[in-house]
DNA sequence: CGGCATCCGTGACGATACTG
DNA sequence: CAGTATCGTCACGGATGCCG
């Protein structure tokens, strides 16, 4: 094995380039934020990308610390791949990503494939200074996303490449999103469609406004859901 | 010419990176950061970087309205390169990246390149809360950038791909660090070696500590000399 | 069936040489 | 100085095969 290509330039950024530069590893990283994920469940949500090379950036990972291999316990035994504390630190890096690239976005091609959860990055930034565990319901699927839970414009955890007990996400916190329906009760419950949570997502839409003009339902008893159907 | 590569996912993050996601882009834009550059400049400051890709990534970039090519009023008749505010923009994502790259940026390793320049953006973060014209003087050279005149943690410019007059760096207040000693008079003048460079980069050690230090030596008279001689 | 490894065609990359 | 041309190599994307 050659040894990995690498920019050679003593400045962080490149060295960050170094580890996370490579096609497809950012977007890996964009779906291990959600936690615990197998090898198919990733193939799966990452359309394009062929099976050895997800496999090779898999092994990359490992060995740069972003990630580990773990067995699940014994009903259902597979592998799964979860973020360490520092994959998971890269968060800021997609938030920032995600930002810029809001602006281009557009409308959707009919290339384009879509999944659920794909909108919780923004969302996280649209719901930033809110607190709670919120489902979102969507016509393409259902996630759920932790806000407040994370210093999202914040500049990363400190500490080094330890691993994450219990899941791979933000150290203390699990994940803060994941696919699928929240695990426990949700302190809120927003059922929207795509085009409204589009342009909450951009923020071209408040989420208070979305609510006031009645394109996103909230139920739940929360804080949090009582104040975005009073405000 | 084939339909460039895209993901085809709808999704921001993956939007961005079918933008600035191959090799070279991003280490593109962090050199144009620092102001508008020729091509042999931009080729000098990128060691490894062969002459048809940096022609072809410059082609693209200006495609997508990441950069403008301008040719240089008579005296030096040249062609430089700059970014648009679309491509200043990026900003908030070297530093994301940057900041997560510092932790694992370790020793300077034989075969790294170094120049001085690299480091304004990491000090750029470790100036923040401060304001002023500041020029570093480093064993590799100098440089100087200008705190407090972005929002450096911020989700970028508002505006989309509008041209910048007059240099290629953020709206309204130009490049927001440069290669070389300052424009004008500085507000502060820091000399300081490597090491110590590389330390408060990485937040090991605070600027005002190794001022006390004597680590760093400051000249100057603006209103930030004199805080960081004080504190 | 999940989790890769192998093979193969195409395009991207990196180094060198060359030209307006 | 500012690239283009050429070429060998490697990475990527798609399909298929293997193995627990």
């Amino acid at each position: 094995m050659p040894p990995r290509r690498s920019y050679d330039q003593y400045c962080s950024a490149a060295r960050a380039l170094d580890s996370v530069g490579d096609r497809w590893t950012l977007l890996i990283v964009r779906e291990l934020l959600a936690g615990p994920r197998r090898y198919t469940d990733l193939h799966a949500d990452l359309p394009g990308v062929s099976t050895d090379v997800l496999a090779s950036r898999l092994r990359d990972m490992e060995r740069d610390g972003l990630t580990t291999r773990r067995r699940l316990p014994p009903p259902g035994a597979a592998h799964v791949y979860e973020l360490t504390a520092r994959g998971a630190a890269l968060l800021p890096v997609l938030q920032a990503l995600g930002a810029w690239g809001e602006e281009a976005l557009g409308e959707r091609r009919p290339t384009d494939a879509v999944r659920a959860h794909w909108f919780a990055l923004p969302l996280l930034r649209a719901l930033d200074g809110e607190t709670g565990l919120v489902e979102v319901r969507l016509d393409e699927g259902v996630f759920h996303l932790r806000a407040g839970a994370s210093p999202v414009h914040g500049v990363g955890s400190a500490d080094g490449g330890g691993l994450v007990q219990g899941g791979g996400g933000f150290p203390g916190d699990g994940p803060v999103y994941g696919d699928g329906p929240a695990d426990g009760e949700p302190d809120a419950v927003l059922s929207l469609d795509t085009d409204t949570c589009t342009a909450v997502s951009r923020g071209d839409l408040a989420l208070t406004e979305a609510v006031r003009a009645g394109r996103v339902v909230v139920t739940g008893d929360g804080p949090l859901a009582k104040r975005l159907r009073e405000a």
